[in-house]
DNA sequence: AGCTCATGGCGAG
DNA sequence: TCGCCCTGAGCTG
């Protein structure tokens, strides 16, 4: 068999996979002095400023990540659609491909490619960008109220507003379809056509699936009374990580009703609904 | 070797 | 709304 690190995020991320990174990340680098390089370049002057600091905190906001260091710097890292890390135990190997950035102890290596944004950011700039972010149903700290009042009053879709990273951060194609599905309402639906009782159970609902997805750094989204017509009826289906209602099930008849799951583009992405169990 | 696809997001027009 | 950026995997030929 050939040896092979795994890595450990095998798919593009939502919010909860990058919770997930962070409390990997701070259990693996915290209060440790790291070695930062960019083996591929782009992020030489970034790494320089932070090489052998130690990390005192990882935070995850949205699908933003900060990794703070005892400079008062912070690498604010942002995967986009094919942004990855890959955190080995043992001596960092020699880099293959295209590595932005490497943190490195003597223990563990954590290789990180193709990252939108990979920048070091001042403890200013990085309060900053925490605030542009909008609330993270995953964070304590956030405030729903911030994304019912952008919901409440916006003739834009719930399905665009659930993917707009002020209202709802965190929330990707995967979570916006399924969270959507399990409470019946059409992507189509104005936001100000949302009550605030159906408000807030999208709210709490995403705030227990991301949660949960969190752990394990998965999504899975149908609910235990489901499963066996999930597993009976499509078993393996689509691999992407997780058990769906809708997502990536065009064409396919709806678990719950028999109905064609549909696929649409809005905003550039693939939106799945049923159009029977979600009308409008 | 060359296509296609991906759970994201930006800026130009 | 479109095009573009980031990268690698899994096809096809």
């Amino acid at each position: 068999m050939r040896s092979q690190a795994v890595p450990l995020f095998l798919t593009v991320p939502e919010g909860n996979v990058i919770h997930h990174q962070a409390r990997r990340l701070g259990r693996a680098f915290s209060k440790r002095a790291v070695r930062v390089d960019s083996p591929q370049g782009r992020f030489a002057d970034g790494a320089a400023r932070v090489d052998g600091h130690v990390i005192t905190r990882v935070e995850a906001h949205g699908k933003h990540l900060f990794i703070g260091f005892d400079n008062r710097q912070w690498i604010h890292i942002h995967l986009g659609l094919f942004g990855k890390w890959r955190i080995r135990n043992g001596e960092a190997p020699e880099p293959r491909g295209q590595v932005r950035l490497r943190l490195m102890t003597d223990e563990k290596c954590a290789e990180l490619r193709g990252p939108t944004v990979c920048e070091v950011l001042s403890d200013g700039e990085k309060k900053a960008a925490v605030k542009r972010i909008g609330p993270d149903p995953i964070r304590k700290d956030a405030d729903p109220e911030l994304a019912w009042n952008r919901v409440h009053r916006s003739s834009t879709t719930i399905g665009a507003l659930l993917m707009n990273q002020q209202v709802f951060a965190g929330v990707g194609n995967i979570y916006r379809a399924e969270v959507l599905f399990r409470h019946g309402i059409s992507p189509f639906r104005p936001g100000k056509e949302v009550s605030r009782e159906e408000f807030e159970a999208i709210w709490a609902d995403l705030r227990e699936l991301m949660t949960a997805g969190t752990k394990r750094a998965r999504i899975d989204t149908v609910r235990p009374e489901h499963m066996p017509e999930v597993m009976g009826r499509a078993p393996r289906e689509d691999r992407h990580g997780g058990e769906v209602y809708v997502y990536r099930r065009a064409g396919r008849p709806c678990y719950l009703c028999g109905a064609e799951v549909l696929i649409a583009e809005m905003q550039g992405r693939k939106l799945y609904w049923c159009p029977a169990c979600q009308p409008g």
